[in-house]
DNA sequence: TGTACATCAGTGAACGCGCGTTCACTGATGTAC
DNA sequence: TGTACATCAGTGAACGCGCGTTCACTGATGTAC
């Protein structure tokens, strides 16, 4: 009769807690960016003490790998809820970018300046295959375009970050120039590199997003 | 008889305290990025005191400012030599690309995550263009490729930021494609986000500049 | 249902640190006559 | 060439700040009998 995972009111208390905490956090990483960050602002924010929040957090450091983890989750969960409704590319696409206009700050925590020295855990990785591996799914979808280019040949020979799927390299190659280019106009967009260029980065986007899925050149 | 030009020798010697304090800078940001340089710590290494460093700048602020002036001046005097010197645009990526890894946290303060509220002085912009025409005049020299695409007629209507250079449409397309499809292969491989992957990042930079100069597809 | 005990969230004081920045000063370097 | 003065690089003390983190504690919440 009893379930063993049903939480206490004392475990349901600290995971809201927990949560509270972050959330905190994600405002303070948008209005300031990720190295202003700090615990004791935080605590204040709660309206309780600094020391407090070890109770939840092993300390700074296993707070921010926790953000981490949670913006490439939160990424992973957009991509296989958008896949499971039947999403191609262009939706993906459409879903990454909408991602990341939702919260700059977060999309920059995984794809921005690295501090130097520091290594993502193993279970971070894991996510970022699941993300790749929706991708590849997308792209197996879709007719294959255009001659083999050389380093086609290349990725055959270094295909084991694709996680034993089956698609030729060439789908590897589609899927990882999805990532690159999207990238690519994403993050200078959200950095205002675009800002008083006066075009449409949206348009752009979609422009970079054509040549991706087959149709015309580039 | 008087060169009013010259420098006396209390100006030389700033200029060079000058330069020595900006060597220090990076040498931090290169080691724990730039949100880590401190004025006190650079003191040290130069072995004087901390308030001695404001003779020479007004405060961290403009030191970072600095910084960010010669990051885009370094890559604009690359890129203006690589063109003096007969560079097409295969050549300007391969400038790019190995100006990026000679220092990455350099490419970083120019193109990595931004500070929220941060605004670049209009010094920084003027660099960033001169940046661009240097490109623009490269993709002017190459044959026109492909179909245009609806995104040339967007651009059309702004093209304010190419500064009043002749090429069409199409040219500005493919100099802003340059840029951003570039940048995202280079950031990610800069970022470690390729680490593990096992292909080579040059290779596949090299498929993206394949694609930029007309020859193939995507 | 009531009491005794264990668990644990949160506090407040404290530690040591390094930061940016100011200020009044010393002493060396350069300039004017 | 030598002296008197002005310039200015650099010092050391000090200010106030906020940071992460530890520690011994109080008091509320939950558990066992």
């Amino acid at each position: 009769m009893v379930n063993p995972e049903a939480k206490t009111p004392r475990e349901r208390y600290r995971a809201q807690v927990r949560t509270e905490i972050k959330e905190r956090a994600w405002e303070q990483i948008a209005t300031a960016g990720a190295s202003a960050l700090s615990l004791n602002a935080i605590a204040k924010q709660l309206g309780m003490s600094g020391p407090a929040l070890y109770r939840y957090y092993a300390g700074r450091d296993e707070l921010i790998t926790e953000l981490v983890k949670d913006a490439y989750r939160s990424l992973a969960d957009t991509f296989r809820t958008a896949s499971a409704a039947g999403a191609d590319v262009t939706a993906l696409a459409h879903a990454l970018r909408t991602w990341a206009l939702a919260d700059p700050q977060r999309y920059f925590l995984i794809y921005g300046t690295p501090v130097p020295g520091y290594h993502a855990p193993d279970e971070i990785t894991a996510i970022a295959s699941e993300i790749m591996a929706v991708l590849l799914d997308a792209f197996a979808g879709l007719p294959s375009s255009g001659p083999a280019s050389p380093f086609d040949a290349h990725l055959e020979e270094h295909r084991d970050w694709a996680d034993g799927h089956p698609a030729p390299a060439a789908t590897l190659h589609r899927a990882l120039t999805f990532w690159t280019r999207l990238h690519g106009t994403l993050s200078l967009e959200l950095a205002g590199h675009f800002t008083g260029m006066g075009f449409d980065p949206a348009r752009f986007y979609a422009a970079e997003l054509d040549g991706l899925t087959g149709g015309g050149q580039m």
